[in-house]
RNA sequence: GCGGGCGUGGCGGAACUGGUAGACGCGCUGGACUCAAAAUCCAGUUCUGGCGACAGAGUGUCGGUUCGACUCCGACCGCCCGCACCA
């Protein structure tokens, strides 16, 4: 014996001490454990790969033996050329910050428990991890530690994947990539100049969040309150010349496409329907009455409500619209308007507040239909340059933004659709408008159409009618998607590969030149794009005409960097290439990609995207969609304490203590009683935060592998509990007793089961198969929490029936049941405690790895009973239980049901209806 | 505003395509073991009434369909998520 029972007891005082006094990486008072006993089993069991003969299970010691064997055997090595079929599971790969979180354990543990599962169901299982390693975080580091963003991130990689490690995934590190290493990062820049030749790359203005403190551009997310999140400075809109991928190219099929994902959530699914937006409308011309030396003749606008047309009272064109700008040069007040447009900012808030306020240029447009009706034209805010042609017509009953806006200025409006229901002559509108369907009035030709009749008739005559040369409208499908911009304005990213030739314009980088690496020699103390600034770097030859030129200092979006890692893990070694077709083919798509909901649209799109371009650049086959399989785990989410102050405390610096007034929090060290704040997701400033290496330290992986599958379902948030993560430390040890209990009673290894069994037997085999069958559907369909529930099941109906057995006389047949349904439940519980599975399987007499045993076979014959317990209602009330023969006839199933004594207390004497009887199912008597 | 989702014990949650509501876990109560505690094991735990067998009520609220509704339909209340001046 290792662990004798007072060692035990210390041992579980002290891991309790442990467990509630470790802090988040900050700082550990406790001092480690330096107590002989324990380091005495540490070494000897390491040294020795025989199971641990001890009552307790002692996951310090097994789970770095275990992980060191896998890694010894080589057992998750996946071969491009094994000839089995594929699955490809993937998680999300990290950005490496320093440390794991609990996202990222219950993240990879659902990745592991699939991984591990289809490997031991017979598939050649790829099951790769990367880093997603360009980022900001490393220039901040560097700004503000003096750190070089590379060693930083790579200092993060390797603390990282030692975290990993720990956790003893079934990854395949072979395959290891970094996003910033040039070996990835060159193939991206080959990519980038394929995308531009393909013409899937443009150059083009656009505005940026601009902080001029910074000089630097800020992404949304970095814009508080309309300023910069570092420097405090209020944010510009700049127009800056920018790279850009052609996505819109794809629009179509990547929303068309969105139908070939069953197993996708309908939830992301309709996300990325939603951003990417499609609608159907007209673009119509209006001629404008010249004026004011205006030399612009007409205007186009988009609408998608062509059946409105009677009812404008007005055009409006955006603040940005190139005639907004014509006219402006000739009108001070305009000039002026369009600068306050300018100045308001893009935030929510500010949107949600801005009045709807115009510029009346005086213009005069003609109505399509008579050419007598003149619309005025202005200039509005809530008019956006980016969608449709900038402009629209406004139909102010019908809409409500130009209801509010002729309501401001006095334009009024007339009813062009009559609501189903209400009278055509009283019909008025007033403060709402009315935007739905039914039928048309006060529209001329138009009149007794249904809306949609109406926007098809407009559509047709404003076809065959021409303004200038042209047709005065055409049908047109827009989109709310708009082109990926690329360029950032930073050092820690993928060098774009061109340069700026004075003579030769833009002049993509010689392959033979890739890749472009970034510079090591950097200095981050200023703000603003560092390579810009760096003395030599962006000074070049034209490889074109040899003249001096510029190299272009942007780095490119790391959401790039992530849109095609899935298929470099199919080769990472091809040095020449970003991919190989061979491995392309066998590997995608993706068969089960999981990860946060927070990526539902843009990396998810972007990857999708990219899978296209590369298709049409040659570096994918015939595939499309990159992963078949999408799941979106939810977050580990805990409750907050916070001291009168309204300091926050670290969970493992509270106390909890069960009073009669429910649960009170105390700070350890202070003794100051903590108020216990709502449930939120793990954050650093809110101190809520679990460190799963101290976790796996004090509990081991496996209880926090457990942890994170039990109790919720996985796509929603999982409440971390330390109530919860002591009860699977419990069921580590429980199943830890059970298999030696089982043991003891288990025919030897490799024993076939019963042939001739007894009842008891029969009855044991039932169960295990029962719960094998249903723990398959349950891990099938990824309901890890379900999962968990069956293998607590099985274990305590093993319990009770070795606490049934005991007493009997045990036969051959029983000894042969318990070594199966030892057998079935280690390797059941091995995908989701591997560590605790290998131990137990060397404890039940078996050679090799469980890791490398194939799944159970599950008997559904077995399971299928000779009678069966049919619930009995009376009127669709459950009143009794029906144990009938399996193939027992109706007649006699009534019979016996009507002669069942609470059956015939319910129906109080009154006559029977009927009885419905739902074979298999269920008895209905109706009185 | 638009789009989507969800409301079940003290808590997290189960309940397959309409068929025994509350699996499983946490917590709690009682008991066994112990000098004692921890750990472990056993029993109980939706609510109301009853010592009890049992009876009644019960899945946000109200109504409907059905032999039978957590599940389907309608209205309402509450919470959550995504998008947001997209013409």
């Amino acid at each position: 014996m290792l662990c004798r029972p007072n060692w035990n007891r210390h041992c579980e005082r002290s891991e309790a001490i442990h467990a509630t006094s470790r802090v988040s990486g900050l700082r550990r008072r406790c001092a480690p454990r330096n107590d002989a006993p324990c380091h005495l089993a540490l070494t000897e069991a390491i040294d020795d790969h025989k199971p641990m003969d001890s009552e307790r299970y002692n996951a310090r010691v097994a789970e770095p033996k275990w992980q060191r064997i896998w890694e010894e055997r080589e057992i998750f090595r996946t071969r491009n050329n094994d000839p089995r079929e594929k699955y490809y599971v993937l998680e999300m790969f990290p950005y490496p910050s320093g440390r794991i979180h609990m996202g990222h354990v219950r993240n990879y543990t659902m990745g592991d428990v699939i991984a591990r599962y289809k490997r031991a169901r017979g598939f050649n299982v790829l099951h790769p991890m990367g880093w997603d390693a360009f980022g900001m975080p490393a220039e901040n580091a560097a700004w503000h530690n003096k750190t070089h963003p590379a060693d930083w991130t790579y200092a993060n990689i390797a603390s990282m994947r030692s975290q990993l490690k720990a956790m003893g995934l079934s990854l395949d590190w072979s395959r290891e990539i970094a996003t910033c290493d040039p070996a990835y990062y060159k193939h991206q820049q080959r990519m980038f100049l394929d995308f531009l030749d393909a013409g899937l790359v443009v150059r083009k203005k656009s505005k940026v969040n601009w902080d001029p403190l910074d000089h630097t551009v800020l992404a949304n997310e970095q814009v508080i309150d309309g300023r910069g999140w570092r420097s405090g400075a209020l944010v510009e809109q700049r127009e800056l010349t920018q790279w850009f991928f052609k996505i819109t190219a794809f629009a179509e099929d990547l929303l068309a496409s969105l139908d070939e994902l069953p197993r996708w959530p309908e939830k992301v699914r309709l996300m990325q329907a939603n951003w990417i937006g499609r609608s159907e409308g007209l673009a119509l011309r209006f001629e404008l009455d010249r004026a004011k030396g205006v030399k612009t003749s007409e205007i186009e606008v988009y609408t998608t409500r062509a059946d409105t047309l009677f009812g404008a009272k007005f055009l409006a064109v955006a603040a940005d619209h190139p005639l907004a700008a014509e006219i402006a040069k000739n009108d001070p007040g305009l000039a002026g308007f369009i600068a306050e447009c300018h100045h308001v900012g893009t935030s929510e808030a500010a949107i949600e507040t801005a009045e709807k306020k115009g510029y009346d240029t005086g213009l005069k447009a003609r109505h399509p239909f008579d050419p007598d009706w003149q619309l005025p034209v202005y200039v509005a805010n809530f008019v956006l340059m980016d969608y449709g042609t900038g402009a629209i017509f406004g139909c102010p009953a019908h809409d409500q933004r130009d209801l509010d806006f002729v309501n401001t200025y006095g334009l009024g409006n007339t009813p062009v659709v009559c609501p189903p229901g209400e009278d055509p002559r009283t019909f008025r509108i007033a403060a709402i408008a009315y935007e739905g369907d039914g039928v048309l009035i006060n529209s001329r030709f138009l009149d007794g159409l249904t809306t949609q009749a109406a926007r098809e008739e407009v559509a047709r005559r404003l076809e065959a009618k021409s303004l200038g040369n042209r047709p005065q409208a055409r049908r047109e499908v827009h989109y709310r998607l708009r082109d990926w911009g690329i360029s950032r304005q930073r050092y820690w990213g993928c060098p774009i590969p061109v340069i700026h030739c004075a003579a030769c314009g833009v002049v993509p980088v010689p392959a033979a030149d890739l890749p472009v690496e970034l510079p090591r020699d950097m200095s981050f103390d200023e703000p603003g794009n560092p390579l810009d600034r760096h003395p030599s770097w962006k000074h070049v030859a034209c490889p074109s005409c040899g003249a001096p030129a510029r190299r272009e200092t942007d780095t490119m979006d790391t959401f790039v960097d992530s849109s095609w890692y899935f298929a470099r893990f199919t080769d990472p070694w091809n040095d020449v290439a970003a991919t190989t077709p061979a491995w392309i083919e066998k590997w995608l798509p993706v068969d089960q990609y999981i990860g946060g909901i927070e990526h539902a649209i843009l990396h998810l799109l972007y990857a999708r995207f990219f899978t296209r371009a590369m298709q049409a650049t040659g570096h994918i086959g015939v595939l499309k969609e990159p992963f078949a399989g999408l799941f979106t785990q939810g977050m580990v989410v805990h409750e907050t304490y916070r001291s009168k102050a309204g300091e926050w405390f670290f969970p493992a610096d509270v106390r909890i203590e069960m009073g009669s007034d429910g649960r009170r929090a105390f700070h350890i060290d202070s003794g100051e009683e903590a108020a216990i704040g709502p449930i939120e997701k793990m954050s650093k400033s809110k101190k809520n935060t679990v460190d799963p290496d101290d976790i796996i330290s004090s509990y081991g992986a496996d209880t926090a592998r457990w942890f994170v599958l039990s109790d919720s379902p996985p796509e929603r948030d999982v409440i971390w509990t330390e109530e919860g993560v002591q009860g699977a430390a419990k069921f580590v040890q429980r199943l830890w007793r059970l298999v030696g209990e089982l043991a003891s009673l288990a025919a030897p290894a490799g024993t076939p089961p019963p042939t001739n069994p007894s009842q008891a037997a029969m009855e044991i085999r039932r169960v295990v198969h029962m719960s094998l069958i249903k723990f398959e559907e349950d891990i099938e369909r990824l309901r890890f929490n379900r999962a968990v529930a069956q293998v607590h099941e099985l274990a305590n109906k093993l319990s009770v029936a070795i606490g049934a057995i005991e007493s009997e006389t045990i036969g051959q047949d029983i000894h042969a049941a318990f070594r199966e349904a030892a057998d079935f439940l280690v390797l059941m519980t091995a995908p989701m405690m591997p560590h605790l599975a290998e131990e137990c399987w060397a404890a039940l007499g078996h050679t090799g790895l469980a890791a490398g045993t194939a799944w159970p076979a599950a008997d559904r014959e077995l399971v299928v009973e000779d009678t069966i317990a049919l619930p009995v209602q009376v009127n669709g009330r459950k009143r009794a239980d029906l144990v009938v023969a399996r193939d027992a006839g109706n007649a006699a199933i009534e019979a016996a049901a009507l002669a069942l004594e609470p059956v015939r207390r319910a129906l109080h004497g009154k006559p029977v209806k009927k009885i419905i009887i739902v074979p298999q199912r269920i008895v209905n008597v109706v009185a």
